[in-house]
DNA sequence: AGCTCATGGCGAG
DNA sequence: TCGCCCTGAGCTG
C-alpha cells in the first residue's frame, strides 16, 4: 500500500535489478499472459516513476504498473521459487527476480499511451526538476478543502493519505481550509516539505515525520511504533494524544477516505 | 472460517 | 457520491 515515495524506490529497484539486460516476463496467474509475452526476453531499457505509476520501458513499449490499495512487489535473490498465490507478474533474471500481486494497473502502453498518463497526473514532488507552481494555479482557485487536493492525482502526484495528513500537521494548517485560502507562501511550505519528507520516504523504505523536537525520547515519553512502520504525528492516531499539545488526535471520512488532524495544532 | 480494514482510483449515475 | 476492482493481514469466533 504505496504512495509515491515507494514507487519510486521501485522503478530504482527493477533498474538495479534488470536494467540494460533482457529479462524473462511472465504471468504466474495468467491474467498478464498475453502482455508478458510480448516483452518476454527484451531489455529494459529504462524505469521511471510519476506519482504512483511506475513504468518501466521495453523499446517502444511501456509496462505500466500501478499498485492500488493492495498491490505489492517482493524482490529475491538468485532463482525464483515456484510462485505462491497469485503472481501477475514476475521479471527474473540470473541474478534475481520481482514477483507483483495485486495490482490495480499492470498493461503494456504506446508511448502515447504513456503520455497521455503523464498528462493527466499533476507534479510530483519526487521528479527531478518539477515545480509546485502547475499545482497551485488549480489550488489557488479550488474551494475544495485543501486535505482532498493534496489527494488529488491530477493536482499533485505522490500524495497519499499518510503525508498530506502529516504535512498539514507540520504546517499547523486546518484540513478542511478551502485552498483558495491558502497564501501562496502556505503553499510553498507545503510543497517545499513534501519534497522533503518524500525524498526522506525514499532513502528510509517508510514514511517518518515526526521532527527530533518531537520524538518520545525528546518528549520523554516512552518509546511507540506506529502500525505502518514509521513515526508520524496524526495519521492512523486517532483518539490517542497529539504528541505536540497532547488533544486527542481527530478522524472523519473524507471523500471516503480516513482523514487525521489534531484540532488544537491544526486551526488555522 | 468469516469478517473488516488498508498508504488507490475508476466509471456509472 | 457510490459501488466496485485487486489481495493479504489481523482480528473475532
Amino acid at each position: 500500500m504505496p504512495e509515491g515515495h515507494v514507487i519510486h524506490r521501485l522503478a530504482r529497484r527493477n533498474d538495479e535489478l534488470f536494467g540494460g539486460r533482457p529479462v524473462r516476463v511472465s504471468s504466474p496467474q495468467g491474467r498478464f499472459a498475453e502482455g508478458a509475452a510480448l516483452i518476454d526476453g527484451r531489455v529494459l531499457e529504462e524505469a521511471e516513476a510519476h506519482g504512483k505509476h511506475l513504468f518501466l520501458g521495453f523499446g517502444g513499449q511501456w509496462l505500466h504498473v500501478h499498485l492500488g490499495l493492495y498491490g505489492k512487489y517482493e524482490f529475491g535473490a538468485g532463482g525464483a521459487p515456484e510462485p505462491v498465490g497469485q503472481v501477475r507478474l514476475r521479471m527474473a533474471n540470473d541474478s534475481g527476480y520481482a514477483d507483483l500481486r495485486g495490482p490495480t494497473a499492470c498493461e503494456l502502453l504506446t508511448p502515447g499511451e504513456k503520455a497521455a498518463v503523464h498528462r493527466r497526473l499533476g507534479p510530483d514532488p519526487l521528479r527531478p526538476g518539477e515545480a509546485g507552481d502547475e499545482a497551485w494555479r488549480r489550488i489557488s482557485r479550488s474551494g475544495t478543502t485543501v486535505a482532498a487536493l493534496l489527494m488529488d492525482q491530477k493536482v499533485l502526484a505522490g500524495v497519499g493519505n499518510v503525508y498530506r495528513a502529516e504535512v498539514l500537521f507540520r504546517l499547523g494548517i486546518s484540513p478542511h481550509r478551502p485552498g483558495r485560502d491558502l497564501s501562496r507562501a502556505e503553499w510553498d511550505a507545503i510543497w517545499a516539505d513534501l519534497v522533503a519528507l518524500m525524498h526522506d520516504g525514499v532513502a528510509a523504505g517508510r514514511i517518518d515525520t515526526v521532527r527530533p523536537e518531537h520524538t518520545p525520547e525528546a518528549m520523554g515519553r516512552p518509546p511507540r511504533v506506529d502500525d505502518h512502520g514509521g513515526e508520524v504525528y496524526v495519521y492512523r492516531r486517532h483518539d490517542q494524544p497529539c504528541l505536540v499539545c497532547g488533544t486527542p488526535v481527530r478522524t472523519e471520512e473524507l471523500a471516503a477516505r480516513n482523514l487525521f488532524w489534531c484540532p488544537r495544532c491544526q486551526q488555522s
